[in-house]
Parts: C-alpha cells; sequence; structure tokens
RNA sequence: GCCCCCGUAGCUCAGCGGAUAGAGCAGGUGCCUUCUAAGCACUUGGUCGCAGGUUCGAGUCCUGCCGGGGGCACCA
C-alpha cells in the first residue's frame, strides 16, 4: 500500500513526504472492500489536494498490485481494496500449514518480561478479585509468548509480615478454641487448616506456648501456599516463579536493596526513620523504608523485590494490581526511577477494577466474617474452569465487572465461550464425518483457493485474516479480551458459513474441488479458533 | 480536598479519530428427512451521563460539571 504512495510521490504525482505507516483495516460494512485505508483523507492536507484527488492517484497505483481485484474510492476519499478470490482463498492453505504458529508474530521477540500477578496474601483462599487477575494474567502471559517475548509468570507470597503472624495465631486460638484475637481471621477455612496442623502434628498442643504459635504460623503458611497453588493448577494457571517475600529478608536482599537506592542518593533520615525520595519522580509523598522502630516496611520488599527481578535479566517488569492498589503505581514507578532504571519502559503497573457479584439481584458484600466470601473454587464448581476464565478474560480490566450469581448457577448457556466452542466442535464433527467417508482435503497442490467465492468465504477468509493483528495488538495494549472478542466474531462467521455453504458431498454426490476447498477453510478456522482459545487458556473441545 | 477507573439497548458488555454505534442474554416470528439447532434468518429496543472545545470527521481526544467505584499510613 505504501509502495503506491511511493510510486505516485516519484512520479511527481503527489508532493508529500511518504508516510512511515498507514492504516489498513477490515472495513465494518462488507460493500466497502476487503480492505479499507484512509490515507488519502491523511495525505490531503500535507499534498494541498482534495482527498478524493489524492485518493484517485493512489487508486490508479493499488490496483496494478497483484492479488487485487479492484479500488473504490468511496465517502471523502476512503480506498477500498477487494482481493481476487484465489489471492485471498491462499489464506486458508497458509493458515493450515502454520497450524499452532498462526496467530505467533516476533514483535517482543527476545524481550525478557517478568508479569507478576494474584500475588494474594496467603492468610485465605483466592477470592473473586483474585480470581480475574488469573484470568486476564494467565492469558497475558500466553499473548506475549505468542508475540516472542520470554515470559516469567511470577506470585509473590506475602509471608513476611505480620498479617501472617496474625494468621498464625488465630489458627492457634482455633485449634484451643479459644476465640479469635482481635483482627485475627475467621471463616471455616481457618478450622479446617488448624485441624490438619493438629492432626499432621500430634504433640503441637503440648508444646510451649511460643512454640506452638511458630508451628502453627509455618504450618499454616504452607498449607494455605499449597491450596493457592492446587487452585490455580485447577484454574490452568502456572506460575513459573513462587517468590517467598521472606527470602529477601533472610538473604540480605533487602538491605542490599536500600544500600544501593542510597548510592543512588534519594535515601534520606527523618524522625528516626529511613525514607526513599520517591517525590522526585513523581509521587505525591516520600515513603519509609524503615521505621524508627528499626522495623523495614513493606514498602523496602517491594524495592528489593523489584531490583530482584531486574537483577534475574526482565528488561519490563509488569505488575497486575487491583483498584485498591491504585496508590502503589506512583511509588513503585519512583523506586525504578530511583535506582536509575526508565520508568516508562521498565516497570509497568497495570490496575484492574473490581468484581461485583449480584444475587437475587442485590450486590453481594463479601466478608470474611460473615462466611459469603465467593473463592475460586466456588466459581469452578458452579460453571467450570473454561466458562469462568471465559466470562472472566472477555472484558476490559479498566471496568468492573458484575456476575450473576443466579445466572452462573443455573443456566450456563448464555456465556459467549460456548458459541465460541460450539464453532470449534462442529467443525471437529465435519473432520469426523469426512474421514468415515474417505473424503479428504488432498494435496496442497490441489487446494483451488479460487473457487472460494462465496459471500460468507470471503467473510471468514478476511476474518482469518485478522487474527495475526488482533495477537499482536492484545500483546502491545496488555488487552487478553481483545482476544477473545474477536474469537466471537469468528465463531458468528464461521456458522454463518455453515449454514449457507456445504462442505462434505451429500449422499452419493461425487467429491469435487470446492468440497476440498471449503474443508481446506473449515480446518483453517478450526485452527485460527483453536490457537486463540489457548491463549485464553480455554480447552477447545472435540465434541459438546 | 487531591489522584485513578467507569458511565453506550431492559441486563452484562464490545467498539486502538473514520463510513449506517455492535454482540450475547432477555422479548417477538420463522427454520432440523442429508456435515452437531449450544446453530441460522428476520424482528423489538439507543438524546453513546450533561455541556462546551479540537478536527475534514468525536462513543473515541481536551476542559468543566453530574453520577458510580476505588485510593490518598513510620498498615500489610
Amino acid at each position: 500500500m505504501l509502495s503506491s504512495v511511493r510510486s505516485a510521490v516519484e512520479a511527481g504525482e503527489l508532493s508529500v513526504p511518504v508516510p512511515g505507516q498507514a492504516t489498513v483495516e477490515r472495513p465494518k460494512n462488507r460493500d466497502h472492500g476487503d480492505w479499507a485505508t484512509n490515507v488519502a483523507l491523511q495525505l490531503a492536507k500535507p499534498a494541498g489536494m482534495p482527498p478524493r484527488k489524492v485518493a484517485e492517484i493512489i487508486a490508479a497505483r493499488l490496483s496494478e498490485v497483484p492479488g487485487v481485484a479492484s479500488v473504490d474510492i468511496a465517502g471523502p476519499g476512503f480506498l477500498n481494496i477487494t482481493l481476487d478470490a484465489a489471492s485471498q482463498g491462499a489464506l486458508a492453505r497458509t493458515i493450515v500449514e502454520a497450524g499452532r504458529e498462526y496467530g505467533k508474530n516476533d514483535a517482543f521477540a527476545g524481550l525478557k518480561i517478568n508479569l507478576e500477578f494474584v500475588s494474594a496474601n496467603p492468610t485465605g483462599p483466592i477470592h473473586i478479585g483474585g480470581v480475574r487477575w488469573a484470568a486476564v494474567g494467565d492469558s497475558l502471559g500466553r499473548i506475549l509468548r505468542a508475540a516472542g517475548a520470554d515470559v516469567t509468570t511470577e506470585y509473590y507470597i506475602n509471608d513476611a509480615g505480620v498479617q501472617i503472624s496474625k494468621f498464625g495465631a488465630s489458627l492457634l486460638a482455633q485449634a484451643h478454641g479459644r476465640p479469635v484475637p482481635e483482627d485475627g481471621y475467621v471463616g471455616e477455612y481457618v478450622a479446617d487448616i488448624a485441624r490438619q496442623i493438629v492432626e499432621a502434628k500430634p504433640g503441637v498442643l503440648d508444646l510451649p506456648e511460643d512454640e506452638q504459635l511458630e508451628v502453627f504460623r509455618a504450618e499454616g503458611l504452607a498449607l494455605m501456599v499449597a491450596e493457592i497453588q492446587r487452585s490455580m493448577e485447577e484454574f490452568g494457571v502456572h506460575f513459573d516463579v513462587w517468590f517467598s517475600e521472606k527470602s529477601l529478608h533472610d538473604s540480605g536482599a533487602v538491605e542490599k536493596a536500600m544500600d544501593r537506592l542510597r548510592e543512588q542518593g534519594h535515601v534520606f533520615e527523618q524522625d528516626g526513620a529511613t525514607w526513599l525520595r520517591t517525590t522526585d519522580f513523581g509521587d505525591d509523598k516520600d515513603r519509609v523504608l524503615v521505621k524508627a522502630d528499626g522495623e523495614t516496611t513493606y514498602f523496602a520488599s517491594d524495592a528489593a523485590y523489584y531490583l530482584n527481578k531486574r537483577d534475574r535479566g526482565n528488561e519490563v517488569c509488569v505488575y497486575m494490581l487491583g483498584a485498591d492498589h491504585h496508590g502503589y503505581v506512583g511509588r513503585l514507578k519512583a523506586i525504578a526511577a530511583c535506582a536509575g532504571d526508565d520508568a516508562d519502559r521498565n516497570i509497568e503497573v497495570l490496575i484492574g477494577q473490581f468484581v461485583k457479584m449480584l444475587k437475587d439481584g442485590q450486590e453481594v458484600r463479601m466478608s470474611k466474617r460473615a462466611g459469603n466470601i465467593i473463592t475460586i473454587d466456588d466459581v469452578v464448581d458452579w460453571i467450570g474452569v473454561d466458562a469462568a476464565r471465559y466470562a472472566l478474560a472477555r472484558s476490559n480490566t479498566d471496568s468492573t465487572l458484575t456476575l450473576d450469581i443466579d445466572v452462573l448457577t443455573s443456566t450456563s448457556n448464555d456465556n459467549p465461550v460456548y458459541y465460541v466452542q460450539y464453532a470449534h466442535s462442529r467443525m471437529s464433527s465435519v473432520n469426523r464425518n469426512a474421514a468415515e467417508m474417505g473424503v479428504d482435503k488432498g494435496s496442497a497442490e490441489d487446494f483451488k483457493p479460487e473457487l472460494l467465492v462465496h459471500e460468507r468465504e470471503g467473510e471468514l477468509l478476511g476474518a482469518l485474516a485478522e487474527f495475526p493483528a488482533v495477537v499482536a495488538s492484545a500483546a502491545e495494549l496488555r488487552e487478553p479480551h481483545r482476544v477473545a472478542r474477536y474469537l466471537e466474531r469468528l465463531a458468528g462467521t464461521y456458522h454463518r458459513f455453515y449454514g449457507d455453504c456445504r462442505i462434505l458431498p451429500r449422499g452419493d454426490e461425487e467429491t469435487n474441488d470446492l468440497h476440498r476447498a471449503r474443508l481446506w477453510l473449515a480446518e483453517a478456522t478450526r485452527t485460527v479458533i483453536a490457537n486463540g482459545l489457548d491463549l485464553l487458556g480455554v480447552s477447545a473441545p472435540e465434541r459438546m
């Protein structure tokens, strides 16, 4: 497209600098061709010519390009490009031959990215808010890998703070049947874990009180982490690294991190505490690293953790946090800047809004005390992993998401995941029937793409062509929901194709080239749907 | 008071400055003797919160206001 602009410029027909890039996109309306571009509109002003005049010049060049059937000028100066059937249809072969690779790109080739998400405190099961990040974060990891990045997914275990001690004390109280301490943890799971500890360590209640507390703290932590790991794996979410906050203290990494920040000149003492001057880099107030009582803060761990990630060679450190952590963005960015890093490139903080639950038309206010906490396991029990992941990953995390428990638990058919999976399983069924009938799509040499001239076939080919761009933009914008929305569009296009275009021969009908060409097209579609669902961590069933 | 996110159909949500604003669910009407009806076709439903501005062009960008959510610790 740009080369057409360039040749027009070189021929002296246009006097404008050739733009570095131009948008060519699939028009919403099929009447506007297979592809459309607005370059003429953008070049009109610099060229000092009416947009339609510019469009005419580019159109003349563009229509000479091989594979282009026609170029029409529409509206104020849009160029609507129509491809000939053969070059458009050839995409089916490209996709089938690429298989699992179709859709991948190398936009982030060689880039080492650390992706931290969920990281919920190991003092209770993962609740609905964490589930959203589990689905979106895991999917983002898959998408970034598809874009060529070297991704490490990571869960930060907050096992050093006072909340773990409180958790241990709560377990101990529970084991003795005593009332839970102030600000302690309550709920059935606390009793469960306390019971497990007593069973595993029969003599524990006979130990001195302080030793008992230590056992319940350590064992409770281990059991809770194991529980979270099990939930995550069952949810299809894999973390490459489970990183212990405590290890940063034990290894002296926290001390070292503060030394490094001090060398950079951003550490100061005031009122008996040690501070990091984060306000130098846009934070709204300076942050305490070491309190006046000598205790290091959680913020100090954050700094050490960030530097640890960078020391492991991560070029980009992505943090996926809930809306309640939005105040952290400034200070996390400031840590990077204080360490001499590029806060715009080396650290990225994605803030996701909450998930709101509805029951009987009323918002459910979750409270651990009331025991109405909704966990990841609950959601999976209700609708299964596929439907849960899909429902959580198909919308933008900038918006609060409302899930109706009554809908989730009763009818599950309203989840669009089934619409997408059904397209895949329908094609799988066609494949089974074809095999049974002895019908084969034939060799690549015998594939006749020029036969795919039906309107539905054209729409389907157009949709398939979009996939790589969708994956690339989802990776670049860190927005997995784009893949889900694309799959819904593709599945719809496939279902309409399926309704209007018979794929296999009927009855005694002889297998012809069109049957075979359609098998190529359908197999290409099945491939893209499978690849897309995989990016979301959702299965592509052969039967439903 | 300051900061971040959101406000689009009855509900849940898409819409990276482009053409007539879309999907699913819900409502209505048709379509299974031949590849899966978890599907397809048609249909009802909109002052894109309000008001200005930028632009050839604004749901999309800017400003203000209204409404909702979240955050502003020597807590973790």
